[in-house]
DNA sequence: TGGGATAGCATGGGATTTCATGGTAGTCAA
DNA sequence: TTGACTACCATGAAATCCCATGCTATCCCA
């Protein structure tokens, strides 16, 4: 599982570090990273091969011409297979880092299956947007259940 | 699995690099290259010989005079296993040239089980569409329902 | 409990390899 | 003998690899 957050500096040739926990967590059930935009949020996300696999077997499942296939197969085309350097880090590329609004600095939040890569900018903005959601809706039900059980 | 997009160029010669990340997927589960007309978009489909096989295997499993087994026996025929040079490049066949409108420029396009090439423009033009569409209807149903998991 | 040693982690820079692409020589068929 | 196709060589740009460094958190012993 991916969980808690770090803001790690990207540099001149795009190279950050995975938090160290992102990287046992891969290495350990031998894993490759996979980062691609994210279909909510202008962050780009991480996750396994084994997970996108997932996806990619749901496409054949579904309706080949429907739109669903359609965004599916699109968000493939927008997905990186990224390698680590000897110390941990990645390069991030090009089409993710202008999607992401990334510059010099990264925002990484665990968020158990998967992880978001946010701009400090964007990261304080729904950081700050969860926090007013919280105040005004209370915990979510899904939570306070599974804690009961 | 084929992911992320690359522009390549096109020579004189109809020869064009396949991505390095496509070439050592197959080379990795020593499959062949075939290509083929996509039978959704103006765009040549690349996948692997095996399956292309799956493809072969349901035409039997079909009524052999209904017009899904006309129309996979007629892609069958616009296939093409194709052979590398030594640097990783292809020669794509003229009836696909003409069938995608390719000129001197090809956005090479991982979908997972298969790729896309496609014109620029035609690119362009799908790729913007993709974008609409995920605006309007938000993302796959599955993608949120695995983020809860 | 404090302070120094140590290991792990994030970051910088340069050497090396890979990749995309242009070109040429060789081969086969008409 | 010519024209088309294929196999291999050459090159510059870009990506990748690996060494070095400094910081921080952890550990261990006094």
């Amino acid at each position: 599982m991916f969980l808690s957050t770090s803001h790690n500096k990207i540099d001149l040739k795009c190279r950050v570090s995975i938090p160290a926990s992102f990287r046992v967590n891969l290495e350990k059930s031998n894993e490759k990273l996979i980062l691609f935009k994210s279909l909510q949020f202008k962050c780009i996300e991480g996750t396994t091969s084994t997970r996108m696999k997932t996806y990619v077997n749901a496409i054949d499942e579904l309706d080949a011409l429907s739109d669903e296939a359609f965004i599916l197969r699109m968000m493939m085309a927008d997905s990186f297979e990224i390698k680590f350097d000897i110390n941990g880090r990645v390069v991030i590329p090009e089409i993710l880092m202008n999607f992401a609004k990334l510059n010099d600095k990264a925002v990484f939040m665990g968020i158990g299956e998967s992880f978001y890569i946010w701009s400090p900018t964007e990261y304080e903005y729904q950081y700050t947007k969860s926090q007013e959601i919280l105040k005004a809706k209370g915990p979510p039900k899904l939570i306070l259940k599974k804690k009961i059980e």
